[in-house]
DNA sequence: TATGGATATTACCCATGGGTAATCAAAAGT
DNA sequence: ACTTTTGATTACCCATGGGTAATATCCATA
């Protein structure tokens, strides 16, 4: 009633567009909390009930913004990546030898991968999706995979890491990283901060120099 | 017909053993055939229905061996578990510093998550089982890490290993080993022995030396 | 105050798949 | 030869949970 009277001589075009926004925000409400489940319970253990009662609403509505809970997952996976990929271009858009960009990588992966979303890229299983979707997932995977080997290839090229294997040492790396959305919690004593650079110095500690690593 | 016949004057206590061996193949099998689809399709993916299809029999069959579905799920990871303790102890037995100790380990588990029961203790979710089961498999992840932590604190107090904190150092190692279980094929180009060497000196090259990591 | 579009609810459908009951066949024991 | 035990089959049960149809409600607009 307050509300309404607020709004009472308000331009007649403006609501139009406070409901879309407000769609847009139910939507994002709703991916939210079915990605916190799927996080804490895992994709099978949650139901659209389970959802939509969170959201104080029940099971059918939620299908106003998605199709399927599958398409709910899809998107859960599709905006951690993007989220990842925004955070990456903007650290690696600067120059600096490969391995210093290298380790700007691993430190803003580190840091995403302590957000529920970060985690949605290691949690969630592109099996559980259609093969359209599934495809789209493994591309970017792949895609993700690139961007370690290229900048330690660049590394080794430009001689600021010692000459290495760099799918061994993007799957070494990228391992240690992903398993971050294992064992972070929320109430863990360090921030994402302090992991991403304590990772950022400790993934490449061994890169360094110019001798390639052999067996002593 | 020919079997019988090499079999007819034997002693008919040996039968009875023969039976329960047959028996005890019988269950083997089917955890392993159940674990080769968990570990393709994914747990959720794959009926019990399949996992007797595949082995000829009918599913009310394998309710013979096992209890439940979840049973065989727990029976895999335990099984795998068994065999990765198994190859740790037989390889911590002896001696020697705690970084060369700390390189068998990750030589050993490296090679372990390359088998199929390897890839069991990562790639089957505890939380697909009762409580009780999961507290088990919790409490031996949870051993499991404090080997890492324990290693890499000697090796620390040892000198052999420079200064760092054992939780992070072993939150890196152990991700860069489970994540093998992940992109690992048994077509791929190298042998588990191969990966386990080249992982042994990758993820210990940073450790080497007297100064703690910092950033410069 | 009436209309229509958007969004929510109630009540329901139904495919899936884990698990079981009744039964049967074959081998083991006596 | 007979009975018992073991292990397999056929036929079935039924809880779960994703998804939908019909309906109601809200609200801006006319």
């Amino acid at each position: 009633m307050t509300r309404s009277a607020a709004n009472e001589n308000a331009s007649p075009w403006l609501p139009a567009e406070d409901r879309e926004k407000a769609r847009d925000q139910k939507m994002e409400a709703v991916q939210d909390m079915a990605l916190t489940l799927f996080i804490e319970q895992g994709y099978h253990h949650v139901t659209m009930n389970e959802v939509a009662e969170r959201l104080n609403v029940t099971k059918p509505a939620l299908y106003n913004y998605f199709r399927s809970k599958e398409d709910i997952l899809y998107s859960c996976w599709m905006s951690g990546h993007e989220r990842l990929q925004q955070r990456i271009s903007a650290e690696l858009g600067a120059g600096g030898s490969g391995l210093s960009r290298l380790r700007r990588l691993v430190r803003v992966y580190a840091e995403t991968m302590t957000t529920t979303y970060g985690k949605s890229l290691v949690l969630l299983d592109e099996r559980d999706m259609d093969d359209m979707n599934r495809r789209t997932i493994l591309a970017r995977k792949r895609d993700l995979d690139g961007v370690f080997r290229a900048l330690i290839a660049e590394g080794v090229a430009d001689g600021s890491i010692r000459p290495t294997d760099p799918r061994m040492t993007a799957f070494a790396i990228a391992g240690a990283l992903n398993w971050i959305g294992h064992w972070h919690r929320a109430d863990g004593p360090m921030t994402p901060e302090e992991i991403g650079e304590d990772f950022a110095l400790r993934l490449t500690a061994g890169l360094e120099g110019k001798a390639p690593i052999v067996s002593e």
